[in-house]
RNA sequence: UGGGGAGUCGUCCAACGGCAGGACACGUGGCUCUGGACCACGUUAUUGGGGUUCGAAUCCCUACUCCCCAGCCA
């Protein structure tokens, strides 16, 4: 690395990292991504996919995607294909890509070593006997009956578990540790249970599937995993993960398990469990609904790989609980596609506006910057005409102070085009504003007022006749609280759930030339946020998603004042 | 009341015995053909109590608070 290269991204763990390479434990580094294929990937996968990709990366290592397929009643195909997809989509490309079941049959070899060496044991208690053998929090457990089975006996039935010869829930394989110990997980664990159930990638060849805490130091290990990352939970697992690897007698140097705080994001739902309750119960259209905070939903609403990579690095690594404010996410992301996505003219809220001494059935095509913070975008044209579209918020009979947009009397600029004066408003029988007249100065065509004088707004704006229409989804928090887990007594989370996340506008109207847009293309539609044309505009049909909106100056001005 | 972890601005992360700093958020002003972007300025923190030290967020003792663990889930 050159000695100009800034230090970057320096936490806990690559501090670790940097010590065992300098000491020689290591000459290099390899990490992995464990998923386990029975949910899609969300915001806090993405924390350990930057982790475990950023990290091997860094230190010119390794990192692989490996499947941690343990428990075939979970797990499906469709779960394996996202997550591959998703991993991509973010930016990274595995070492080796592995899947803990192509592992099974060197896990059985070392599940027979360890009965060999009066490690491990067959037993034949149900679940419920275990339980209350296990005891609790404060009381030691007692002793499994099998315990003392002879290695010759369990190396019998555990290879007839294997045959298939009994039925799921019959026996176990237990490691024979300390049920007294104080750590619950020490206290002679279930290594390997017995489920007749076809394996989305082993298919049908198994019938004895091996735990996580037996299989995952090994995975590790087979895989030559140097810094194995996980979450804070994981942390009471350690002394068993390292027994394993002690007791199958693996070669030095064994892989290290990291445990770090996961992600934890204001008005968000992160558990995989929560989220497939979103889905199964119908309060999302699926996996990728784009308020969801799985990747395949962020990428649906419009977020940019780039966007979530800089978070990632931003909130940082560390030990402690921790829940970051969704608005650096946001920030992040404005950030990006500010930089970044072409500008258009969208009115999501269409109020008429006639410019009275415009020629009627006069077009003038005005030239546009296509984002002003990167002049190489170039420009494009809009055109003009009497009839516009204008936002109805652009409006107010009786404007409130500090409102600079057009109200009776106002003067302000249409974007590119001219300075409109308002002159009268038409009204329905209930009152309602439907069109607002007004009135151009010609001396100010493309938007800039020859005498110097100046207006306090400038609007977008859409000619009528030009106008493409457009179906426009905006997406709110789905949680009204930013702890999801801050309910009142005897409710449960789904007592936050935003019951107005979304909200479907179909009136709407865009400029020319988004008509061929394809989803997933961002933009900024201007003065409103970033739109993402959503997949299910199909034959020639738009929708888009509103990724985020531009900071709004205004609306906390009206906030306030509403206080 | 067993075992394992963690306590620094509102939030997240730094500072590894030597001036508590950055980012987001928030506030004020400037600028602007997006009330966007941008620029400037500003408010706010070492859980409490002892100790060691010339000097402690950092080391020691103690108290307190919070999180995780009793799946044949991961």
């Amino acid at each position: 690395m050159a000695s100009n290269e800034p230090a970057i991204n320096q936490d806990f763990i690559r501090e670790i990292v940097v010590g065992d390479l300098e000491s020689g434990k290591h000459t290099t580094v390899v990490t992995r991504f464990p998923p386990e294929p029975n949910g899609y990937l969300h915001i806090g996968h993405a924390k350990s996919i930057c982790l475990n990709f950023g990290i091997a990366a860094q230190f010119g290592g390794q990192c692989n995607l490996r499947f941690d397929d343990t428990n075939p009643t979970k797990e499906e195909q469709e779960y394996i294909d996202a997550i591959e997809a998703d991993v991509r989509w973010l930016g990274f490309e595995w070492a080796g890509l592995y899947f803990a079941s192509d592992y099974f049959e060197q896990m059985y070899a070392w599940g027979e070593k360890l009965i060999g060496k009066g490690k491990a044991y067959v037993c034949d208690c149900t679940a419920d006997e275990v339980r209350e053998r296990r005891g609790t929090l404060t009381e030691p457990g007692r002793p499994c009956p099998h315990g003392h089975r002879p290695a010759s006996e369990s190396m019998d039935l555990f290879r007839r578990m294997r045959a298939g010869e009994f039925p799921d829930g019959a026996r176990t394989l237990r490691a024979k540790i300390d049920m007294a110990s104080g750590n619950i997980n020490m206290r002679d664990p279930v290594i390997y249970r017995i489920l007749h159930a076809p394996h989305p990638h082993a298919g049908d060849k198994w019938c004895l599937y091996p735990m996580y805490d037996y299989a995952h130091p090994l995975e590790d290990a087979i895989e030559h995993i140097t810094h194995s990352i996980c979450t804070l939970e994981f942390e009471d697992h350690r002394p068993f993960y390292d027994w394993v690897i002690d007791e199958c007698e693996l070669p030095e140097p064994h892989p290290q398990q990291i445990e770090f705080a996961r992600l934890n994001l204001t008005y968000t739902v992160m558990s995989k469990r929560k989220l497939l309750q979103l889905v199964q119960e119908g309060m999302v259209s699926g996996w990728d609904d784009p308020r969801m905070p799985t990747i395949s939903g962020l990428r649906r609403r419009g977020f940019t790989p780039e966007a979530i990579r800089d978070f990632a690095d931003r909130i940082g690594v560390a030990k402690r609980d921790s829940m970051v404010d969704v608005q650096l996410l946001e920030h992040c992301l404005r950030e990006d596609l500010n930089r970044r996505a072409l500008r258009k003219f969208a009115v999501l809220r269409p109020l008429k506006l006639v410019v009275e001494n415009y020629p009627e059935g006069q077009v003038e095509e005005f030239e546009v910057p296509n984002n002003p913070e990167d002049p190489a975008a170039g420009t494009r044209t809009v055109p003009f005409s009497r009839e516009l579209w204008i936002e109805h918020d652009d409006f107010r009979e009786t404007p409130p102070p500090k409102y600079y947009r057009l109200s009776p009397g106002n003067e302000v600029r249409l974007r590119s085009a001219y300075f409109v004066r308002c002159t009268s408003v038409v009204k329905d029988v209930a009152g309602n504003v439907v069109e607002v007249r007004c009135a151009y100065d010609p001396a100010t065509r493309g938007g800039a007022a020859l005498d110097g004088r100046k207006v306090q707004a400038t609007m977008h704006w859409l000619s009528a006749a030009h106008a493409v229409p457009a179906e426009v989804r905006l997406y709110d928090r789905l949680l009204t609280r930013p702890d999801p887990g801050d309910v009142e007594e005897g409710q449960d989370w789904k007592a936050n759930i935003n019951q107005s996340s979304l909200e479907v506008l179909g009136g709407c109207w865009v400029e020319p030339s988004l008509a061929d847009a394809k989803p997933e293309e961002r933009f900024q539609f201007e003065r409103l946020g970033y739109f993402c044309v959503d997949a299910d505009s199909v034959g020639g049909k738009l929708v888009f998603n509103r990724t985020v909106t531009l900071r709004d100056t205004w609306a906390k001005i009206e906030q306030k004042q509403k206080r």
